[in-house]
DNA sequence: TATTTTCTAGTACAATTGTACTAGAAAATA
DNA sequence: TATTTTCTAGTACAATTGTACTAGAAAATA
């Protein structure tokens, strides 16, 4: 591996654990056993390494989004996506833990996040639209309740790491799993019979997968 | 106003609206036309603004939770004390802003917080019996429904603050009710029929109050 | 092999920041 | 009025941090 990766993949642990602003350069040149100098050569600016690792998020999730399969809709693809997706936010999560401070410092990576979120909005209204046609979701919802349970969800999308950090104490498949309720779970109430018994049965094999 | 009250007034401020990482005492201190020699004398250390602000914040929080009437359950009685609690909120919001940030850099915050979290958990939980009981709320919940009902409103408290700075462009009476909308309407498909009536009722109240 | 490019360590330094300390003004109290 | 307490400005300084720069090693290329 090379050292710009090396610095990369380190940067991202420290901050993860630490929040970007507590880790410093010299604390990522330590841990990984560089010089200052070195890491200067690799990186000019401290930024670039967040805009960076931005990059590689948004790409993973680019990636992950164009692979949803679109013909047949489930709510099992839906709760599948999801848990993918927070797989992604887990492993880049210092960008949720420091979101507002991130967005704030970072004029490029605040552009860049509200573009995306313009698209993912529109994918999403689109979403629970084939959802409503298809009969996954109940046909009589309120236009006003389907733009709450979207704005809701990116919301919790957003946040759910943060009170992970804060408040979960359990391993990282119970950790998916509670969070994965948490955010999907707004879209029960809204489910056809037949929609709400495949919601149920994923969460039971999920918890049946469960390592020890 | 004695100069501490002004320091912590102008702290609040800034810290709100800069998010408290940014600004540094000397920012304070000139924002006010006062020495770096005069805050030192009446606050020591940085942090002990930020506990005191914290302070301030939970107890508006006590005060407004010791006033709720619980006698008779209705749905206003809860979205009011939501409008109240959200206005704290945005006064304090620097804290919701920063939240990760905060309880990882002081303990003694964290420590408080967590206490506060605990307590005010339980009251949820009573709350909301109180409220199937007393046909506000459907009495077919089950106990998994009802605690994510509780979770999210935890994670959607704490972050609406965030999602509103990024997002919301509007006054601060708009954006009172969207987030006010965001936060209580998970309530909404669990609602009695005669409650949902208050419900609908309320939020059109409010936005007839609307200041032009 | 000779030359160029890439990489690494080490040093230096400016900028920032919090806070300790001193001197004396202003206000309160005896 | 004399004395004590509270408050303010100003200076000094140590600690932290990011990054520029130099010298030379290591690797790649001609």
């Amino acid at each position: 591996m090379k050292t710009k990766d090396k610095i990369l993949r380190t940067a991202l642990q420290l901050f993860n654990e630490q929040g970007f602003r507590t880790v410093t350069v010299e604390n990522i040149c330590e841990d990984l056993g560089i010089s200052k100098g070195n890491f200067n050569y690799h990186f000019r600016k401290k930024e670039s390494l967040i805009e960076l690792l931005y990059d590689s998020m948004v790409e993973e999730v680019n990636e992950l989004i164009s692979a949803i399969p679109f013909e047949d809709a489930k709510v099992s693809y839906f709760l599948q996506t999801h848990q993918a997706l927070f797989h992604i936010q887990a492993k880049y999560r210092f960008f949720f833990l420091n979101f507002f401070e991130i967005l704030n410092h970072y004029p490029a990576i605040k552009e860049k996040y509200l573009q995306r979120y313009e698209l993912e909005k529109n994918f999403a209204h689109q979403s629970l639209k084939v959802y409503m046609e298809k009969g996954v979701l109940r046909k009589d919802i309120r236009v006003e309740e389907l733009d709450r349970i979207i704005d809701v969800g990116y919301v919790l999308n957003n946040s759910w790491a943060v009170d992970a950090e804060i408040h979960f104490s359990g391993n990282e498949h119970q950790k998916m799993i509670h969070y994965l309720k948490l955010c999907c779970g707004r879209l029960e109430p809204y489910l056809s019979p037949s929609a709400k018994k495949e919601y149920l049965a994923y969460f039971d094999r999920l918890q049946k997968e469960m390592p020890v």
